[in-house]
DNA sequence: ATAAGATTAAAAATCATTATCAATAAGGAT
DNA sequence: ATCCTTATTGATAATGATTTTTAATCTTAT
């Protein structure tokens, strides 16, 4: 069964290409209905999940939020800011996790790891040294503030 | 202020501690109503909150769904199980992550990370094997299938 | 064109968690 | 002990993110 490629998902899938960030499904969905102004917010959900489950795009979950979605797939790690929660990729960086010596340790078969990394952003960080609190949304950062 | 140690909060504790596994806050809401059964579970979320909060106890967040809690504070890394969502401990793995190197090259001010690995647990592994494929529940492991 | 199947929008349902609020329980001062 | 203040609780409602349902619409093969 190979994946046909409608409207809303060609849509959905051009404007994760598009952003440099990791968005949500409402922040994807806010930019999808500027050209598909019918859109639902489900019709997101459900072809994130499609797209996913057909290894086009990858899920992140970090921070117990929201999700976020990417358009890497080639497994790569994450920071996280306890701020914004904007979530950026750790470029560059390849940890050297010894994944057989896991396997052999706890008897599990791994399928996956992932180095996640909590902090404040460049950004946050800025405006703490200002105004030495928080803010409310948004990161003020050129990726739109997700 | 110091952390006044209501009944609840007690049992709540004391059945978090005689946990092995890291229980959700439902599960636990489930054990300790066998000693208090008037119990509410707002009342254990956020006595839970509280606990965390006050640095006596740990909340795992992972695989995108129910928070888990754990009595070690200690930074530690988890293991966990995409099929039964139980979550083990990585002991004796310490990663040699440079926190500096991370630092200098992404401008966060990096506050924690985890080593999050994803596999199929022992049991459940054990269990394809038999049935060939997917359990409903449960892990049948002596942890109380968390 | 037509039937079978997939996909959609909209709305309702679900799931985990948090907030609200009146009632109760602790502590400390008198 | 009694009163006063504040913290905590239980019950329930509200929230936020996501999933399911349903009826309608669109595709594709025949």
């Amino acid at each position: 069964m190979q994946l046909r490629m409608t409207s809303q998902r060609e849509v959905i899938l051009q404007e994760l290409r598009k952003s440099c960030a990791h968005p949500t499904a409402d922040e994807l969905y806010d930019l999808v209905k500027k050209t598909l102004p019918r859109i639902s917010l489900a019709t997101v959900y459900r072809n994130l999940e499609i797209l996913s489950e057909a290894g086009i795009i990858s899920k992140i979950e970090v921070g117990g939020r929201q999700k976020r979605y990417d358009t890497e797939i080639k497994s790569h790690h994450h920071i996280y800011c306890v701020k914004c929660h904007r979530v950026d990729n750790l470029e560059g960086y390849e940890s050297e996790v010894d994944l057989q010596e896991i396997v052999g340790r706890e008897d599990y078969e791994v399928t996956d790891y992932r180095l996640d990394i909590t902090g404040i952003c460049p950004d946050c960080e800025k405006l703490e040294k200002i105004t030495g609190g928080y803010k409310m949304s948004g990161c003020g950062c050129a990726c739109g503030g997700s």
